[in-house]
DNA sequence: GAGACATAATTGCTACTCGAAATTATCCAT
DNA sequence: ATGGATAATTTCGAGTAGCAATTATGTCTC
C-alpha cells in the first residue's frame, strides 16, 4: 500500500489530473457517467452492448445503469433494443447523434495533448499504461475489457470470408477486422 | 481534435479507465470529490490551502465546494480556521483522522502498480505525463498545480536557515525544503 | 476616509444522481 | 414442470452539483 518510487506516485496523481480535465472539457448535455457509457458502447462490439456488462465496466450496479441509459435515450443518444437471442436482455446501439458527438469526446482532446507532449512516444506511454491496467484488474479481480483480437480466444484468419476472417472460440463467432479491434467483455488476455 | 495516433488515442482511453478502476477502490466514507479537495489539501503548500484556490484545482464552483468542504468537516476530515492575513478568507488544515484515510488513499495502489508494471520506467512515465499535463494546461488556460520548486518564483538555498533555506521571490516568503515539494497555486513553470 | 467595486465564502433552492432493495420477466437444469 | 439463477427495471431515500443571491471583508480612487 505504499509505494516507494516517488515517480510513481507522481504518475498516479498526474493520471488522476489528466482524467479530471478532460472531464471538464465535457461540452455536450451529458454527466461523466454518461459519457463514459457512450465511451464504452462506442468501443464494445456486438456482444458486449448490454446493459449488465456496461455496468461491469463502469463498475457500478444495474439499477445505475439502467438510469443513464434511460437518460441517454431520452436525449436520443442510445437505443435499448430487446435481444433476439434472449429474452432477458437488451441490446444498446448508438445513435447517430451519439456517434456525432463522439467526435467531440474530450478525450480526443487529450489524446493530442499526449500525441504533442510525447511524439512517438506515445506508443511507449501507451504500453506502460496497458501493463499498469493489467495488474490493476489483477489486484480487484475485475474484467478486462481488453481488444478482442489480444485474447486467447482469438483466432486469426480462419475463414475465407474477407468480411468475418477471424473467429471467436468461446463464443463460435465469425469475426470481422472491426470486430478484432474493438473491447469485448469476455476478454481474457493471451497467456503473458 | 482528432489524434492520428491510435497509440495516444489508446493511452487517453487508458487514463480514463485507470482513473476509474482506483475510484472504485474507494473505502471510506467519502465521495470523490471529496477524496480529491483532501489529496489537495494533502500536498498544496499553506499558501494554497483555501476554498476558493481548491475550487480552481477541481474546476468546480466555490459554492460546490463550500459544501464539499462542509460535509468533510462534519465527517472530522478537515478543519476551516479564519485567516489571520484576510479575515474573508479561510485556512483548510486536515486532520488526524485524514492524515490516516490518505495512508489508504487509492491511488497509492495505482501507484504501487504503476511501480510493479514500469519498474524504474516509472520516471519515464510521470515525465510524459507531466508533459502531457502542460499541453492540457495550456490548451483550457488553467493554473498548473506544480511543486513548488520547479517554478519561476522559486529561489534554492538563499537563506542561512536550514529550517528555510529557500525563497518565494512572488510571495517574498522562505521556503522549507518541504514547501518546495508542495504543489502552488500560484506555480508558474520556469521557463521551457 | 468615504464610497464604489472586487473578492472570499456561504447558503437557498432545484434538479439530478447514486445505490440498495424489491419486482418482473425470462432462461436453464433437473 | 419447477426451482433457482440471471437481465433489466423501478421505487425510494440520501446526498450532490451548480446557479444565484447574500454577507463580510479587502482595496482602490478621489
Amino acid at each position: 500500500m505504499s509505494p516507494r518510487s516517488p515517480a510513481a506516485l507522481e504518475a498516479a496523481h498526474l493520471i488522476d489530473r489528466l482524467e479530471r480535465l478532460a472531464r471538464l472539457g465535457e461540452d455536450e448535455p451529458l454527466n461523466a457517467a454518461q459519457w463514459e457509457a457512450l465511451r464504452y458502447l462506442a468501443r464494445a462490439n456486438r456482444f458486449s452492448r448490454t446493459p449488465a456488462l456496461l455496468a461491469d465496466y463502469l463498475g457500478s450496479t444495474r439499477g445505475t445503469v439502467s438510469r443513464t441509459l434511460a437518460a441517454l435515450e431520452a436525449k436520443g443518444y442510445v437505443e435499448r433494443v430487446p435481444s433476439a437471442r434472449d429474452g432477458r436482455s437488451v441490446e444498446l446501439a448508438l445513435t447517430k447523434l451519439a456517434e456525432e458527438a463522439m467526435k467531440r469526446d474530450p478525450l480526443l482532446a487529450l489524446a493530442e495533448d499526449i500525441e504533442r507532449a510525447t511524439g512517438d512516444g506515445a506508443a511507449a506511454l501507451a504500453d506502460a499504461l496497458r501493463r499498469t491496467l493489467r495488474h490493476a484488474i489483477a489486484r480487484n479481480g475485475g474484467r478486462a475489457f481488453e481488444a478482442c483480437f489480444s485474447c486467447r480466444h482469438f483466432r486469426a484468419g480462419v475463414h475465407a470470408s474477407p468480411r468475418a476472417p477471424h473467429h471467436c472460440a468461446l463464443l463460435d463467432e465469425p469475426l470481422s477486422d472491426a470486430d478484432g479491434t474493438a473491447i469485448c467483455a469476455e476478454n481474457e488476455p493471451a497467456a503473458a
